[in-house]
DNA sequence: TGAAAAAATGAGCAAACTCTCATATTTTGT
DNA sequence: ACAAAATATGAGAGTTTGCTCATTTTTTCA
């Protein structure tokens, strides 16, 4: 762990390269050397900080699922799931674009396929870091609704939200609206029919 | 391309050891090596058949993609659609399903994203040997549906599926099941809103 | 049957990658 | 100002991987 100032700015310039890069060339692509390269700083400084690559991609991971239960906690409440959940699944799709726009890196981590079994644990744990609070939400919303129709219709809208933003996410500006405007008119229906209005 | 009996078989060999490489260690892992060591013969054969890694991928999707037109034209119909439009949501599901089980590699090629650019044209190509016909089929159900709507929602049932499905492929049969049913309820209400009956 | 064509083999080359380490530079504390 | 601690550097060691090629084995066919 650094320690002085310039050590702690190299490190989060590392973080940042790593993000960008995975951000234009996805996991399977990305190098140290070229991490290092970005970050204006040698490979030798990068593992100083770092015991090796996937602890890296883990950092950022980590500093991922901060942003989602921070944006969570914010933006989702019991009351407004319990008054109309079709707005509820509308600040929930806005809120992940949000989120993916704003960290770059983002869809490729928490999309990316077994990637050489890298930071699949902390992949895992992302995705209940949404699907266990959504759920917890609907708990307290519509306690009569059954706990494991609950968790299954969170899972659906987790995947289904995860994987069609991050299709969008390389497509065209106006693509993208509306694959965000028919997800939420699709997952609104479905849960305004599987759990209530 | 081979003349001789023996040379197809390694050929067809090649072929079904990289299908199973890339259902079991996926994309990102999958090297000429391993292929030829699995399809019991030699790194050198595997190069006078394919130029390239790429290239036995690249054959694998040209597979994949005749199944898939395979089965679009055996099961699916202009009647089908028109008549009851969530059986058809259901006929494409299953359809979907009985592939990715019974080709290995199948959801391995089909999810991959951004991997290393490879095969991508091939990748896309095979998304839209779904979407179009799809979209095709509902043009001549539903004509007075705008052309935009429907190929959009097509677009929406097509990647949805494929991800869902995919995601089930690495949970227990129960899960599947399950995941496959919430998929239908939810494509079938989607298209029973946007589309018609 | 024998020579030419086709197919098979695997050692190893070249390139790319992760990560180490001896050395140089900067910061800190006194 | 000076020594010790912290940080920075990049050449290169050690692997892995895609792919080649000289050589051997098998098949074809007159």
């Amino acid at each position: 762990m650094p320690r002085q100032k310039r050590s702690q700015k190299r490190f989060a310039a590392i973080l940042d390269a790593a993000a960008e890069l995975l951000e234009q060339v996805g996991y399977a692509a990305l190098t140290t050397n070229a991490i290092a390269a970005r970050a204006d700083t040698s490979i030798g400084s990068l593992y100083q900080f770092f015991p090796n690559k996937q602890a890296v991609v883990a950092e950022l991971v980590r500093e991922f699922r901060q942003e989602v239960q921070a944006f969570i906690g914010a933006s989702l409440s019991v009351e407004l799931a319990a008054r109309d959940i079709r707005e509820f699944v509308d600040v929930v799709v806005d809120g992940m674009e949000e989120i993916r726009v704003r960290l770059p890196g983002f869809s490729a981590v928490f999309s990316f396929r077994r990637s050489a079994g890298v930071a699949d644990d902390q992949r895992i744990q992302l995705e209940y870091d949404i699907i266990r609070p959504l759920s917890e939400i609907l708990a307290a919303a519509y306690p009569d609704v059954a706990a494991a129709r609950r968790d299954r219709c969170m899972r659906i809208v987790a995947e289904t939200t995860k994987v069609l933003m991050g299709r969008a996410a390389m497509e065209d500006e106006e693509t993208q609206v509306w694959m965000r405007e028919e997800l939420k008119q699709m997952l609104g229906l479905y849960l305004s029919q599987r759990i209530g209005t």
